[in-house]
DNA sequence: ACTATTTCTGTAAGCACTTACATTCATGAA
DNA sequence: TTCATGAATGTAAGTGCTTACAGAAATAGT
């Protein structure tokens, strides 16, 4: 089927080796019978066939992307600059969604490791389980290639990280609520994972820095659909009338800080004065809104940038640190008042 | 590296060709064998190499998605679903992101192409092109491999469609706006696309069934940053001050429906009384507003399904319709008052 | 017990490429 | 002119699997 090596070496007068070293770029070919090759190539619309060269050189020139879950606002963004990049460096981009439960996680991992992927990149902080037992699955998998985090981090050999420093954006963004005005604060996260529990270190931080109690009833945990505003609002309610006092939400990512702005809208609250709302993702969900969502931005696209580049680096045998840790910026919007005019 | 087929072979005291057939689930081997053989590889964690595989069958098990940006909220729910439905029937997918431009996506298929995927998905309608010459690549492409496009209706051998009936969807929704009492309405799209497309015309077609006059200025075309929403309230407000009156917006998607939303709020009108507003894709950002965005679902999930159930069909060689067509349906929520209860 | 089938297993020839090694061909130095 | 040197090219042996074909073993039919 299609054309091979034979045809194009027939038609342009060589030998197979010739054309695949003119396949490969090698350099002991004169200049005279690669263009020659490469005539033929053209000509005939040959293209190599990637299995029998995969055998020869056992690399795909494919990175697989491990993801939760693609659809999610964060991820899908995370995945697109991921492909962008590998595809910027001629590698190709295999898809694998595992879902949240930890089992799947691990079998995805090991389907793409029986393709023989050059490298694994996991997109998300979710993959890294409090358990360390359930961790093994990274260690495997880091034995026999690169494995990447973005959003995690991990120590281990053949493990990189790109991650950007939660805990202290989310200390800067407490610090900002604090600075205007806002005293009482409520945490409100919906996941245990690694970049969660780094916000929420970041927050207690930044309370404390104040010299504000950082009690725990006001750190609470979101257990229900990530997309459900509704359930969200309801949370927010129950909260309340639970008896909390607050004047200020901060929470985990963007979904949450917007149940909160419709919280406030459903409570007649005026936003930012009766109630202060900061975001985390700078996501679009920030700015559909009204008033727009003040969001930490965490550099999605720099950090996908850093961590395809080194995986490059990686698989070129050059030396990569091990961990890039970069700082996110808080964008300030209608959802919290602005530190220069206050009013 | 790593295990041949050889090595088991040799551990389990057969041939090669027996432990071949064992990973291929061929029915000529004895229970006893098969199960001798199983033992062995579960024992030594053999795992078949999928290039030797490949060059042998000349499948990888791997289909191409290309999509022109994988981190739009539908495109990458999409994403998501079609990647979930292959999985299911253990075919991996290369995700292969083009941008818009159309010597992009003519250039992304080729390298797919090259990759000798067992077929492409083409996500999203943008892959088609007005003019007829600029879908060559698509039917280059169906020469070659079954081609299937999700939102897009193209005829030709070997490509198969799967898309909702966007004009009977439009028609519908902008049928349910004139019987809420909202007859000046403003139509909003920001694309040329198939699809967009037949949205018109199901636009117009509702209006003309209503008796209403379709007038070109109403049906307006924004060029901006899609997710940008201060540029659309922006373009809104233009089409005011322009002179243009309506008291209902029907917009081609969600994003255009929500600005729609801050328009109204900026301007202080009261939704959905003075100004209905209709979104399309039932999307996150439908639910994320106050009021709530009514909307058009067309059902991406079962789309998504069947585009994927009949590609494994084709590839298994079986008949399979050229076109499956669903039916949308109007999700009313608070930008549009509810049929049964009237004001 | 002895064929005729049927079922199972093994041998060997692909599949399309890479690359170590051998060979040929220029080139320039002696 | 001759020979060493190195560049350019060719030969052939992998790479790990599939599968047509052939042969062996098991089963059934008489």
């Amino acid at each position: 089927m299609g054309l091979t090596i034979y045809d194009i070496s027939e038609q342009a007068g060589v030998s197979i080796a010739t054309v695949s070293r003119v396949l490969n770029n090698s350099n002991n070919v004169s200049e005279k019978t690669r263009q020659k090759v490469l005539n033929v190539m053209e000509a005939s619309g040959y293209t190599p066939n990637v299995f029998a060269r995969g055998l020869g050189l056992d690399t795909m020139k494919t990175i697989g992307i491990l993801c939760a879950d693609s659809s999610d606002l964060y991820l899908a963004k995370a995945v697109y600059y991921l492909e962008k990049f590998l595809r910027l460096n001629s590698y190709d981009t295999i898809l694998c969604c595992t879902g949240y439960e930890p089992e799947n996680k691990q079998k995805s991992m090991e389907l793409l490791l029986s393709k023989r992927v050059d490298g694994v990149i996991l997109c998300g902080s979710n993959f890294l389980h409090s358990k360390n037992a359930d961790n093994e699955y990274i260690r495997q998998a880091a034995k026999q290639m690169p494995v990447m985090m973005l959003n995690a981090d991990y120590d281990y050999a053949n493990v990189y990280s790109c991650f950007c420093d939660d805990q202290r954006s989310m200390a800067k963004a407490t610090e900002a609520m604090i600075a205007s005005g806002h005293k009482n604060i409520l945490y409100l996260y919906n996941s245990h994972t690694d970049s969660s529990n780094r916000k929420l270190r970041g927050f207690v931080a930044g309370m404390k820095q104040a010299g504000l109690p950082a009690e725990e009833e006001y750190q609470c945990y979101y257990n229900g659909n990530h997309e459900d505003f509704d359930e969200m609002v309801a949370f927010i309610h129950e909260l309340k009338t639970s008896g909390l006092h607050f004047d200020g939400i901060i929470a985990s990512d963007d979904a949450l800080g917007l149940a909160a702005i419709k919280y406030a809208h459903s409570e007649g609250l005026a936003i930012p004065k009766d109630l202060s709302v900061i975001g985390y993702n700078n996501s679009l969900l920030s700015r559909c809104c009204y008033p727009e969502l003040t969001s930490v931005d965490n550099r999605l696209e720099t950090l996908c940038k850093t961590l395809v580049n080194s995986l490059i680096s990686v698989l070129n045998g050059e030396n990569v640190p091990q961990k890039s840790i970069f700082y996110g910026e808080l964008i300030e919007r209608g959802t919290t008042e602005c530190m220069q005019n206050e009013e």
